[in-house]
DNA sequence: CTGAGACATCGACGGCTGTCTATCTGTGAC
DNA sequence: GTCACAGATAGACAGCCGTCGATGTCTCAG
């Protein structure tokens, strides 16, 4: 239900600045992440991800994703939606446009999870 | 060859502090990330680069990591291979045991690629 | 040399994933 | 209303992935 709204609920765990070094994961918490990484562990999601997360204005329409790729509409659409889905895009639609924009709350917080450098 | 020696190299694009939203990623770079990613979205393969970096002496025996899960031995095996291969762990036989190691400057490169926290 | 134990490799199998084409839905122009 | 266009959905299909049991390799003890 309410599940996509927490984008990462880590417990005490890992407080502020602790990330994989710094305890180890419950098999809960390391089920809870795994999606994210997922999501973004696919050369394509990558890059719209940074297409996004770079863009004017800090959104982007599709319109101007699908000609980043050789790769047809409906493919593009759905990687959107798998980011969309693990919560690392919002989705706005205008008119006959749809613009993502990156979260980038949850980007930090699984960076910050993954190694956060020295400190 | 030397890939795996290489553990990110990202050029200047992504310099010191620039996750995914300093700058569009190149098709080439995201498809040298992407794999590091996957590598470490299973839930399964973030316990065990927990369990391994957050261990006395940052290393961690097999055959201590083969009884944290309720898989097969052949299983773990085969995640921390691919740990391995992805340049995430380091591998030292000593006698009959094998020990790993994270690579912590390959997380907290990833770290900071993905998002690194404000400034 | 022989046996036991720690890991790795192999081959198989079911399920997930990325891609496509075809089609549907919704919005604005006329 | 009707048409064109943006984007999402549906269904299909090939390839990858996580898991297993069986077996192989290496090391040490005796």
């Amino acid at each position: 239900m309410s599940k996509s709204l927490v984008v990462l609920d880590l417990g005490s765990t890992t407080a502020c600045c602790a990330p994989l070094s710094g305890g180890a994961l419950s098999a809960g918490q390391a089920e809870q992440i795994a999606p994210l990484l997922k999501a973004l562990a696919d050369p394509v999601r990558l890059r719209l991800m940074s297409l996004v997360a770079s863009s004017a204005g800090g959104e982007a329409c599709v319109c101007d994703l699908t000609g980043a790729f050789d790769l047809s509409q409906p493919t593009i659409s759905h990687h959107l939606k798998v980011l969309h889905e693990a919560g690392l895009l919002e989705r706005d639609k205008r008119g006959v446009w749809v613009y993502y924009r990156a979260r980038t709350q949850a980007l930090a917080s699984l960076g910050t999870l993954i190694g956060s450098p020295e400190r």
